[in-house]
DNA sequence: CTACAAATCATACCAAAGTATGACCCATAT
DNA sequence: ATATGGGTCATACTTTGGTATGATTTGTAG
């Protein structure tokens, strides 16, 4: 990043505009001080006093303001964790579930009925209560509402 | 809180001390100088120099450091978000339902049996079967899976 | 006071869920 | 070739769930 000359050096330049016009005026009040005698005590408590204002207004200036770093944490509330996709791959196998099993385990949470179950996947009741049979045992449960919390539970089904 | 008067006035008890010793720094070498002639510009430039060195430390010392805030937004993401509480209580509200049939309704989700659920609550079988029929009136679902899939759904249980 | 909702309980019946057992087909791994 | 596991289906039975109807008690709002 470039900064232009004037911007970056504008208090080094200000301090020497300052000093030249200084000068002058000091030249100007020493050939005023001069003729009077004994006045060279004011005149040097004045040039003390003008280069102590010069001192202070230079190094409020120049001096680098410290910086304070403030780290304001912002809760946002995300209603999907995003921690879902692989834990229950890993469950699904540890629990030795089937395609279909799942499928049904899946209908189950939506709240259908056997028979329903049946309908949806054009087989017989039959076969759907041993696909629950069968969940049921590996889920260790005994009925489809535990089946459903478990599952749930265990980020099998959404 | 009192601040002891020595730690509270330091910097300018400090600026006195300096200036006075600085005084007779100056008267002495005032005294080396005035034997010299065409020697006064050296010497009001000394005296400039001192005392604009003075002013930058006097300045240093004194000023509260100039502090420049930046102000970092950390983003920080939670899964629970906290609108859960005014929703299913005036979902519930909508509903109509009772606060027995709001525990029955608990239980249920928890995959408990009607007979669990009334030894859960000390009453009868038909007494649950009572409060689970009113529930799905005002659920609107036939069967216990409906009810708690849609309770879940209106965030009436967690 | 009375009308009403909430909560309790009962009897009876039907539907759905769950259990037990056995059988068949098919792909795949041993 | 055969053992294995997933998927299918059936019969028979028990348990649980859900519906219908009616009754009692209690607290509360009009």
């Amino acid at each position: 990043m470039r900064t232009p000359f004037f911007t970056k050096n504008k208090p080094i330049l200000l301090y020497g505009v300052a000093l030249a016009i200084l000068l002058f005026f000091l030249k100007w009040i020493e050939l005023k001080f001069v003729l009077i005698n004994h006045a060279l005590e004011i005149y040097i408590g004045l040039i003390a006093l003008t280069f102590t204002g010069l001192g202070i207004w230079v190094a409020l200036k120049l001096t680098t303001p410290k910086v304070k770093t403030v780290v304001i944490e912002k809760e946002i509330f995300l209603d999907t964790p995003p921690s879902v996709f692989s834990l229950n791959n890993a469950e699904i196998k540890k629990l030795g579930l089937s395609n279909r099993e799942l499928e049904v385990l899946q209908l189950m949470a939506k709240g259908l009925s056997n028979q329903e179950i049946a309908a949806q996947l054009y087989v017989s009741l039959n076969t759907i209560k041993t696909h629950t049979t069968h969940l049921f045992e590996k889920l260790d449960v005994s009925r489809r509402t535990q089946a459903v919390e478990k599952a749930k539970r265990l980020h099998i089904i959404p």
